[in-house]
DNA sequence: CATCTTTCTTAGCGATCGCTATACAATGAA
DNA sequence: TTCATTGTATAGCGATCGCTAAGAAAGATG
């Protein structure tokens, strides 16, 4: 089964990743189509013809991510317990975020960030993932809570949002220049403040 | 002495504040000089009369919010001891990146994070005030541990990593929606984590 | 071979980018 | 008045933006 026509010249895959990496290093406004077209190495009319235009591109883009690169958030939360599955992202984060065959940081935080009216929409994709996690998070907490495994009175979303923005300046750390030696401190540091130690 | 020529027609701070909102909402690629110009009231030769250019005017812009919205940092760092100064950052930076009168977050973490090769000196820039700001808090840190105020072997570097990154994760938290007194429950949950509690 | 289908390259569309040449308006000095 | 100086508004520069029309090229099918 065969396709008719002329074959693709290009692999979609490794072009889609080619992309993600120009939207990951300079944001979705900054990567214009013709630095995408270069990296991916093909012309504008194949790019509109296998991934719609360039703000699908995007999100394919970001759906890739997911499944790679970003994909230790959901491994994180694999973890049995809340605090496991904190612990887990804060180190996983901070081993992924400086490493050297990507740009540094979270695509996820700092994707769509300078973007004018007309890419607001950009910006509210990314945060709608953003919000997930911290969700899912406070979720976590809330649950262990429940189940005594931390004090009845923990409050959740705040632990949530603290860890979140943990994180999230963890990324902007490591765009900074943060090795990440530096980023597991930041990671211990941040752990210590777990509920029911110094309580 | 009355300068010769023709008065300018427009308030220059007053223009120069509505440029550094216009920055401080979309960063600074995202933010053309049309829009600039119509929200400073002015057209294109006042602006670039007046400050020289696009580049020129964000530099401007970011000395502005030093002085204004940004100042907490510096008053912050004038506290006398290192877990004052922490503190009140925290507390200040809570209050300060929701309010209504301005664009959330903080302009110096988000002013310019996604941008083109052609630009990165503007990132650098804002990137030195950062590094500027998370090298101080260690040396107060630090200080302080030289002092006994805390622990000798503690780690100012990794304290100081660590509290700049709730900071810049508290900015991504108040452009995402968080409220005042979300972010203030951040405060309370990052300040757990000072040394010499549960130790 | 011819025909059909799809992708390819080339070239360029209208809109916007940062910026400026030009001419006019408004002031102080002579 | 007249001139010099500075700020103003209008209009438009070359370059780049996201995107696409047009036709050649590469495969399967008959």
């Amino acid at each position: 089964m065969t396709p008719r026509g002329r074959p693709r010249g290009f692999d979609r895959e490794a072009a889609l990743d080619a992309a993600l990496t120009e939207f990951w290093r300079h944001g979705y406004e900054a990567t214009s189509v013709a630095t995408l077209t270069k990296a991916m190495g093909i012309n504008p009319p194949s790019l509109y013809a296998a991934f719609g235009d360039k703000r699908k591109l995007f999100s394919e883009a970001v759906q890739r991510y997911a499944d790679t690169h970003g994909s230790y958030g959901a491994r994180a939360l694999a973890e049995p317990t809340a605090r496991e599955a904190v612990e887990a992202m804060l180190r996983l984060a901070a081993a992924e975020y400086p490493a050297a065959d990507h740009p540094p940081g979270c695509f996820v935080i700092d994707g769509a960030t300078n973007t004018t009216e007309a890419s607001q929409d950009v910006a509210e994709e990314l945060r709608g993932y953003r919000e997930g996690t911290k969700k899912a998070i406070a979720e976590k907490i809330a649950a262990d809570a429940r189940d005594g495994l931390l004090p009845k009175d923990t409050d959740a979303p705040a632990l949530a949002t603290f860890y979140a923005a943990v994180i999230q300046g963890m990324s902007t750390q490591a765009r900074d220049g943060a090795t990440e030696a530096e980023l597991q401190r930041v990671a211990d540091v941040a752990l210590t403040a777990w509920p029911g130690r110094g309580a």
